[in-house]
DNA sequence: TACAGATGTAATTTTAAATTTTACATCAAG
DNA sequence: CTTGATGTAAAATTTAAAATTACATCTGTA
């Protein structure tokens, strides 16, 4: 089980814009080149957050602003943002049991229920980190370096 | 984000040496029949929970049995067994940020504690779930049908 | 008004990870 | 000592994720 790299990628860039987009123009670009990924797959999570109204990007030409408060951009919203089917994604189930053994035959809706409580815990859990606290943490990070 | 199939694998074959291993033998081409997986891959699993203490395996003539009780066997458990680092493997975080931008550089260690905090609420999750309340479900289900 | 630098997105190619297949050594009951 | 099973390594295949390529569109400015 794991969650594909756009979830840190997705924070890697807010983190950019809040930091970075009151002096200078954050562009997929620059993003891109922080970031290390390529400036079309950067362009496509961009997408999903405006979609989701966390950011806004002038169109023409470009740079993107935060549109809420930090304090609720949570990370579960930023995961339904980029990757709107990750819970259901979370734990694989085996796709051609067979239909003739009785295990086989239901083990899909006996497993379903119990991975449901799982999905509903991790949900718990990413919407109560948000991008106040991470961008907090990157402060003391970087700060102590000096 | 998402488990492997491994852990739905396992939990299959668990109910099935559970529910047929005291009349018959349970070997891994029955369990690959019945879940649709290939053998070598169902004794990968096999042998993963069998040094786990899960289950064990009548080598030469073969058949596997459980060998603890079913509320001692948690999807934390099975996760774990056959798939010893999935927690840190949950979420994928950007191999190559730039080491030059502050960001870039401090990303990684921005994101584990929040991502650490996370794997802990999914953990516990994981491990309230057992392989008693999977079967029960799978009984009520079964007999539904009939 | 045409250009320059940017976004938005579709289609294809590449890469990386997970599974399957193949192969073979080993074990134990009959 | 043969048969049916496990255990495991190595190679091949499949699948999913990312990168690349290509191009339409937008907007401030020369």
């Amino acid at each position: 089980m794991h969650i594909s790299n756009k979830c840190s990628i997705a924070v890697h860039c807010l983190i950019c814009i809040h930091e970075f987009g009151k002096e200078s123009r954050v562009t997929s670009e620059m993003l891109a080149m922080s970031s290390g990924i390529n400036p079309v797959t950067i362009r496509g999570i961009m997408s999903a957050l405006k979609k989701d109204n966390v950011i806004s990007v002038k169109s023409g030409v470009g740079g993107a602003v935060l549109c809420c408060p930090t304090e609720e951009i949570t990370l579960y919203r930023i995961c339904s943002a980029v990757e709107p089917d990750f819970l259901e994604k979370l734990f694989g189930i085996h796709s051609s049991p067979s239909q003739l053994c009785p295990v086989g035959k239901n083990i899909s809706a006996v497993l379903k229920p119990s991975y449901n409580e799982v999905a509903e815990a991790l949900t718990k859990s990413l919407k109560s980190i948000t991008m106040a606290e991470i961008i907090d943490n990157y402060k003391n990070i970087s700060n102590r370096e000096n």
